[in-house]
DNA sequence: TGACAATAGTGGCGATTAGCCAATAATACA
DNA sequence: TGTATTATTGGCTAATCGCCACTATTGTCA
């Protein structure tokens, strides 16, 4: 994270002036793309765990954050360039082990962005990687930013599971096919499509705007929709039982 | 808070000093007694906010807590004398205003403990008192603590709506009216009586211990219950659905 | 001792929903 | 024209919820 400033100055900071712990925030942003759930992944460029990928993240900064969800979005739009219909707070973490340096507190947040608008900008602007999510898990990252990771991972699971947040995120117009397939990668199961279909179609969180071929272009044309208008403050319908 | 030294050492602090906001831990922690909810407050002896009642909380011991849930433990702990079978995050809320001095965190968490065990400690060592939900509700509290509350109180209401917990709290052994109750106080909602029976028997969470006479005297002598070994593991058992 | 009040527990039923699987529909392509 | 592929619908069974009335067991009080 070479543009980050706050990295820099802390790195000046003698660990024993301290008796309070050293805070931070940390994002795990997530999309969909290529059928694969995928992962927003900086690589460090300074000690500790230099070139050891890590979530992007940063410190507080007393000037620009009126609070700390406003870091996380401050954070999160430096990286990607866009706002996401998810933001939220995962967990916080802290102990005296996780940063070697110092004890560390660190607020996970968790964010979930349509692919698209952010393609180009990440590759122009950032060391920033997406990377799918089973690949990351095989690597060792930096801190403990695995277990954080997890946190996250299962977080965005429940949150798939009892809202309707994947139709915020496709590429408009989709077909209920494509949306079954996002729900089923953000859940990480399988949903039966008869179900799938009955209750989406009850909640009352989709308009129909015609047909259209699906993305192969084999089969019969799907009927293509897009989330209704306000359903924004349906964010939260309860569309799967356990 | 007299007896909290970092309290008074937070309070010879200078701000200005400060390019790192001020961290801490405040915890909500709720018990049942008297057929009501109720949180145990503590009165501020200190300025800002002198004679305010407040949420229990105080600031991470880098020498004694490894992590901020023992710092929440502690807390806990040293305020109740007792552990909890549930003690959980809510959230965690920083900004520049919510302490008159200075860019502040907190990490909210939330408590559901027995009473009874708790009841002459409180009255002995702290000038901590136990209030009523409502109550608590029509007094202006220090700093931001009414918010923090309203948060609390919320995470409770759904924690018990898919969770078992209330079998832990309540003095053993209980009939399934007196359990219902304790649900209904604590989600804030009444239940169906027979889809309660019917939800909580085939969860596999209790074991019948005889029978007893109800509290009141009056009326059929009710089933007594427990929670049935190993259900500290069916914490997460749902019960009900929306 | 015999109503009556109060609380506990059960029976029954219609309406809804989940889960399963097969049948039908519409398209591309060989 | 036939086949592969995907979309959509139909139909059935089992489970569950919400509702309400009915039965059961106790204490109380005239």
């Amino acid at each position: 994270m070479p543009e980050s400033p706050e990295q820099s100055s802390l790195d000046s900071y003698n660990p024993k002036e301290f008796d309070t712990p050293i805070y931070s925030v940390d994002i795990a942003i997530f999309t969909l793309h290529e059928g694969q759930l995928k992962v927003l992944m900086v690589e460090r460029n300074e000690y500790p765990y230099k070139d050891y990928w890590a979530l992007p993240g940063g410190f507080v900064d007393l000037k620009k954050d009126s609070n700390i969800n406003a870091t996380a979005r401050r954070k999160l739009v430096s990286k990607t360039g866009v706002d996401a219909p998810l933001l939220e707070q995962v967990s916080t973490i802290g102990n005296a082990h996780r940063d070697p340096r110092h004890w560390s507190i660190t607020t996970l947040y968790m964010a979930l962005i349509p692919y698209a608008p952010t393609a180009e900008f990440i590759e122009a602007v950032n060391e920033a990687r997406w990377f799918p999510i089973e690949e990351i898990e095989q690597l060792q990252l930096a801190f403990d930013h695995s277990e954080l990771l997890q946190l996250a991972r299962e977080r965005l699971k429940n949150k798939t599971a009892y809202t309707v947040l994947p139709i915020h995120v496709l590429k408009r117009p989709f077909s209920l096919s494509q949306l079954q397939k996002a729900f089923e990668l953000l859940m990480d199961t399988e949903l039966e499509k008869k179900s799938f279909r009955r209750r989406l179609l009850n909640a009352d969180v989709l308009k129909e705007v015609g047909e259209g071929i699906p993305d192969g272009g084999k089969g019969r044309p799907a009927a293509l929709y897009e989330p209704a208008d306000g359903s924004e403050n349906h964010l939260f319908v309860r569309v799967f039982g356990d």
